[in-house]
DNA sequence: CTCCAATGTCAACGCTTGTTGGCATCAGTG
DNA sequence: CACTGATGCCAACAAGCGTTGACATTGGAG
């Protein structure tokens, strides 16, 4: 039996979110990609038109936030630090999206889109000022994505050490902070 | 007058580094550099022997840390965030960076060396506890290297739109914590 | 002046890339 | 069986890349 075209399409997904996650964009071939999926370059045209659209296939991502609403209101920022590396560490989407965003405007465009439609909400139905909810959802962002490009991407070592619990217990009040308290430490 | 070689050397060398700021690594070639610097591809090779060896020389950076020793050490946090802001600010030098970290493992080395040896000594000699100095020093990196990342390379709107003051205001009382205080909140 | 080293230009190389079109091979239908 | 459409492979194209070596031009030293 050969193989349908459904399976030949699913298994070249698997093999360009993997290259994209590792190499990032520019340095990820259609030819790696084939190779890894066993088959011929040509094909990952049929089935994806370019590369543009394949990538488009391969970054197709939700941060998927939790339901906060039933959270004690002390506890959103560590509940929040969880759910973010869990997220993280689920799949590779997020790690495809970021590795190419640094240098790609369209990509970084959608980094854009994911985090003022995913967090900006939050931010609104979480704090009573919807004034400043845009700055605090950017706020979560910054220590959010740090988090991740120097646990991930760069892989600082003291970073990388962390439990989860202690990525939570340091980073959930910061996030605590930044969605519920004011500048000065509230 | 022909230009000297040392004049051809600078112009090529400011180039290079606004075009790995704006493209990073992979998607700069030395053909548009030399264009902007309006010579020949060939000096570029003559000058500094290869695309990488270029790189290194348009990379080279210190992230000039303050002298901490004057500050009051509850305004070590602000200080800390402020000098930070400055920095990304007065040089293209940690754009090129990390830019180019992300999507290469030896210039993601030398990122994990300049924060390692230079806020890592930081922190052992702010924090009583050696221990931990090395953990302190990583989370300050990634709410800095956080907040580069939305403000300069994602420009996510509410990151962008922030005074230094703000900055200063949000972030600070952060890096205090990562420094000086304990996990939950101190 | 002559000569020579430094500076710069030009054309081309070998390689890799995304992408395309033609051809083979199989599964299922009549 | 023949026929057809789906699936897959192969070879090649044009373009862009880093890099190289030969050649031209300049400016100062003797």
């Amino acid at each position: 039996m050969r193989r349908s075209s459904e399976d030949t399409k699913a298994s070249i997904l698997v093999a360009a979110r993997e290259r994209f996650a590792a190499d990032g964009y520019d340095r990820t071939t259609i030819r790696a990609i084939a190779a890894d999926a066993a088959i011929d370059p040509s094909m990952v045209m049929r089935y994806f038109g370019n590369k543009e659209k394949l990538f488009a296939a391969a970054a197709d991502f939700d941060l998927q936030l939790p339901d906060l609403a039933d959270v004690p209101r002390d506890r959103i920022g560590a509940t929040l630090a969880a759910h973010f590396v869990e997220r993280w560490e689920a799949d590779e989407a997020l790690m495809v999206l970021l590795r190419t965003a640094v240098t790609n405007e369209e990509v970084a465009g959608r980094m854009r889109e994911i985090f003022a439609g995913q967090l900006g909400p939050l931010a609104v139905s979480l704090s009573g000022d919807p004034g400043s909810a845009a700055r605090r959802a950017g706020l979560v962002a910054t220590q959010m994505l740090g988090l991740a490009l120097c646990r991930y991407v760069l892989r600082l070592p003291p970073v990388v050490e962390m439990t989860h619990q202690e990525v939570v217990a340091w980073l959930g009040p910061t996030l605590q902070r930044y969605l519920l308290g004011d500048a000065y430490g509230g």
